[in-house]
RNA sequence: GGCGCGUUGGUCAAGGGGUUAAGACGCCUCCCUUUCACGGAGGAAUCACGGGUUCGAAUCCCGUACGUGCUACCA
């Protein structure tokens, strides 16, 4: 038995969405469990759609989620080159052969005689509309035109394409580790185009030599390659390496939330949620932010993209790399697409927060702070602050939010929610405090609770009408965790700093 | 239109001939907490439809409907 070998393949035209995510993963997973390696190959064959940095992208969000391969595309490597522009050579040679083999032939047609073609086709009602068994002998090939005018073409190098000669009425059959055996009959399929009037191969040419080149044993890719997938087998078979051909995994599709229809970009923009794991700047059409940027963990996006089409059959839903590589089997992958939904993957990352340690979750929060304009020089006080509010923390970005108010002093204080219960009993309480408070000895969440109550007790005060008031001067509204917590983390002279502002605010 | 793949609450889903049809998200109620969360208890809500097979079907078979994908010199 062979090493386990998985590949990546994705192609540099944008930003790298949650399905090319999850296909990353689940090929990693895999390969991972197995001791295998995992490769990523740069599919860069349609230069029209080829997009300047999108490579380095890739290799980013990849690292980011912690999954990159062993094998990246600026390595050589054992089976390198990885860009496909860059194998150009490679894939004419076994177009050719194939063509000798009388399993494809050259099509000379212009675009315009396709167009006639289909417009033929289509006035006659017919269904197919293809160049297949049907017309091919009606089109100008080399099937059709004798020996001497096609090598005569070739010599000119008149725009050609090579095409599969797709099989009349035979069944295919291959199996699919999780949708089991599969049959299909090749009259569906067209005679694709192999390699394109470019030199470059298109899809169809390119993962089955690369695949056999490069030794992948298992190949996952996205659903909708499924029907194009007799043609891949075919030419496996017409190239005579059968026996090496991977074991086909097609994952189910990622759709919408509402509606229907696979996920895209414009979903995201349209419900107000990422479709992207990192930030991607298409030089044309601007930044789209990514999972990252709104304050996803790695872990959590991670986790939830696998169990998005995925579970090991327990209850469990929280699960690390560690865990899913032990865990991950193809064949408990469902078969039918999944709904993706924001409100999910946000308790995701919520669970994840919670789980974190302080440790884990400083370096992050720390540059939120930052960006924010504020430095961390206690560590101590910081570590502190994080564990208090993370389990109030969705996002990452909820930090800044939820923590802010323990380096700068609240700008805006609700007073309105004060003002309604607000006398001169509660004022006096408060002017005493600030006394008390100045006079204590150490300074500890346990002794100014006691100190606060004792004092509301003397007063007749109930200790539950004063914390709130007590909350607002030091956070500025209704929000947060315990506030002689709060008071302990601030210290003295800020708390005291802080009652004196509102008490201003009051008069 | 053709071909492929699919269909368990609003969403993610377990379950693969006998179950009170798990669990999670979201929603609602209550408890805890005189903030907000966290946590705890509870609630509403599901086997697409029609035929078979069977003593018995969410589960197996067929059909229909619906969804989705492909039907490019894009991947």
């Amino acid at each position: 038995m062979s090493k386990v070998r998985v590949r990546f393949a994705p192609s540099p035209t944008g930003g790298l969405h949650l399905g090319g995510v999850r296909t990353a993963l689940y090929n990693y997973l895999f390969a991972r469990q197995n001791g295998g390696d995992f490769v990523l190959r740069i599919e860069d064959t349609d230069q029209t759609r080829y997009v300047e940095g999108a490579e380095q992208y890739i290799h980013d969000c990849l690292q980011w989620c912690g999954i990159l391969p062993d094998e990246s595309p600026w390595k050589p490597g054992e089976y390198g080159p990885y860009r496909q522009s860059e194998r150009k050579e490679i894939y004419r040679k076994y177009a050719q052969q194939l063509v000798e083999s009388g399993h494809a032939y050259y099509a000379f047609d212009t675009p315009e005689e396709i167009e006639n073609l289909r417009e033929k086709l289509k006035a006659q009602g017919k269904y197919n509309v293809q160049y297949d068994y049907q017309n091919r002998l009606e089109m100008r090939n080399s099937l059709v035109l004798p020996k001497e005018e096609t090598e005569a073409l070739l010599k000119i190098n008149f725009p050609h394409v090579i095409r599969i000669k797709m099989p009349r009425n035979e069944y295919v059959h291959f199996k699919d580790m999780i949708r089991g055996d599969i049959e299909m009959q090749t009259d569906g399929v067209d005679d694709k185009v192999l390699l394109k009037a470019d030199g470059m191969p298109t899809y169809h040419l390119a993962v089955v030599v690369d695949d056999y080149l490069m030794k992948i044993t298992h190949a996952f890719r996205g659903e909708e390659w499924l029907p194009s997938a007799p043609v891949h087998v075919l030419l496996w078979k017409y190239f005579g390496w059968e026996k090496d051909m991977p074991q086909w995994a097609h994952l189910p599709l990622i759709l919408k939330p509402d509606g229907n229809g696979k996920l895209s970009k414009r979903d995201g923009e349209r419900l107000g949620f990422p479709v992207f794991a990192m930030e991607w700047n298409d030089p044309n059409k601007g930044v789209t932010p990514g999972f990252k940027e709104l304050g996803f963990m790695p872990e959590a996006f991670i986790n939830m993209l696998a169990l998005l089409g995925w579970n090991d059959g327990s209850e469990q839903e929280i699960f690390s790399l560690q865990e899913m590589i032990e865990k991950f089997s193809m064949d408990r992958v469902h078969s039918h697409g999944a709904k993706f939904d924001f409100e999910k993957a946000k308790w995701f990352n919520h669970e994840w927060i919670k789980k974190s340690t302080v440790e884990r979750l400083k370096p992050g929060v720390k540059k939120i702070f930052e960006h924010n304009g504020v430095s961390i020089n206690e560590e101590n006080k910081f570590a502190k602050i994080i564990e208090l509010i993370k389990e109030r923390c969705i996002l990452l970005n909820d930090f800044w939010q939820q923590g802010s108010f323990f380096f700068i002093a609240p700008t805006e204080i609700d007073t309105a929610a004060i003002l309604p219960k607000w006398n001169e009993n509660k004022n006096q309480f408060f002017v005493e405090l600030i006394r008390a408070y100045s006079l204590m000895n150490s300074w500890s969440a346990e002794e100014t609770e006691h100190t606060f109550k004792e004092l509301a007790a003397a007063g007749k005060l109930k200790p539950g009408e004063l914390m709130l008031p007590f909350r607002i001067m030091l956070v500025g509204g209704k929000f947060g965790p315990g506030v002689f917590e709060i008071s302990s983390v601030l210290g003295r002279e800020e708390t005291i700093k802080r009652i004196e502002h509102t008490l201003s605010l009051l008069k």
